[in-house]
DNA sequence: AATCTTTCGTAGGTGCACTGACGATACATG
DNA sequence: CATGTATCGTCAGTGCACCTACGAAAGATT
């Protein structure tokens, strides 16, 4: 028998801390709007009016997921979707003032989700966990496009 | 405005690394055979006939997800279900040869991509990294089985 | 033996996440 | 200007992950 310790596979650990902080979300931060769907809200409140590619880009979603997403933060009137007049293949979203009192109301309770999330580790321990999760997300972002074949590589 | 910097918020960054590990397993282990799917497998290889909800429990799958999963191998012809004849509600679970077979012949694939997905950090970063995201998810774990009230606490 | 209570599996519903394909729009080249 | 290419959004399909609710089976209590 080959039978792996799953304990040491950081894939396998990545997805039970994703289950771990969905269950965390769920319970102390809201059960109607999701982690990703404040993530849409932000990105709107930071800079309004952008189309739905890019908001998805900034939140780390592909087109469809996006589009999905969108679709049901604006069947809850969250935010207005509205065709960019300049370019018609674009989508301008942006948030009503009741997406606007939802993204306010949230961030009180995030910042607490989130240190009880990261409540097991010491201070300095959670730098560190902060910066190595993203060192490792952004590396494996970056195969994802795989660098314009502008000049073909050797 | 008060948009927040998603970078610093740990869930977000659970979900992106998630992502990250999703999309290298599929380019470097197997377009068919997903994670949760071989983390099912592993198991039964440790130990052959357990009942579906332990299977679940030892990689972190709730019975509807165990469920879904086991159905997709079974429908594959990766693993045998019967009811246990000894307690009617269990269905135990057995690899078939072709199970065992795809077991082994990924094992060398996720190492190789293991090795990639963690390739930005230092050898010693590696442990670290590891260590944090174990705590913090057994942590989470923990409320979920909110401490059977055998003794009501105070 | 008859009645709770618990446990297991399943079914239905919601939501994220990806792929591949398609139509519409925009842009670039000839 | 016409053709070709790239981009955006959508649609269909697959899969993970959760919840609630339900029936079947087992165990505990009376």
């Amino acid at each position: 028998m080959a039978a792996v310790d799953l304990a040491t596979h950081p894939g396998h650990l990545a997805r039970r801390l994703q289950q771990a902080h969905y269950l965390l979300w769920n319970t102390m931060v809201s059960e109607e709007t999701t982690s990703p769907q404040y993530a849409v809200l932000n990105a709107l409140v930071a800079e309004p009016g952008l189309d739905q590619r890019t908001v998805g880009e900034r939140v780390g979603l592909d087109r469809s997921t996006i589009a999905e997403v969108v679709s049901r933060l604006g069947r809850r009137g969250l935010l207005d979707k509205v065709r960019d007049p300049q370019d018609g293949r674009r989508s301008l979203l942006r948030l009503t003032d009741e997406g606007l009192r939802v993204h306010r109301r949230l961030g009180v309770r995030i910042a607490r989700m989130n240190q009880v999330f990261l409540a097991p580790l010491a201070a300095d321990e959670q730098a560190v966990f902060i910066d190595l999760i993203r060192r490792v997300a952004d590396a494996a972002e970056g195969l994802r496009n795989p660098a314009e074949p502008t000049a073909a590589p050797g």
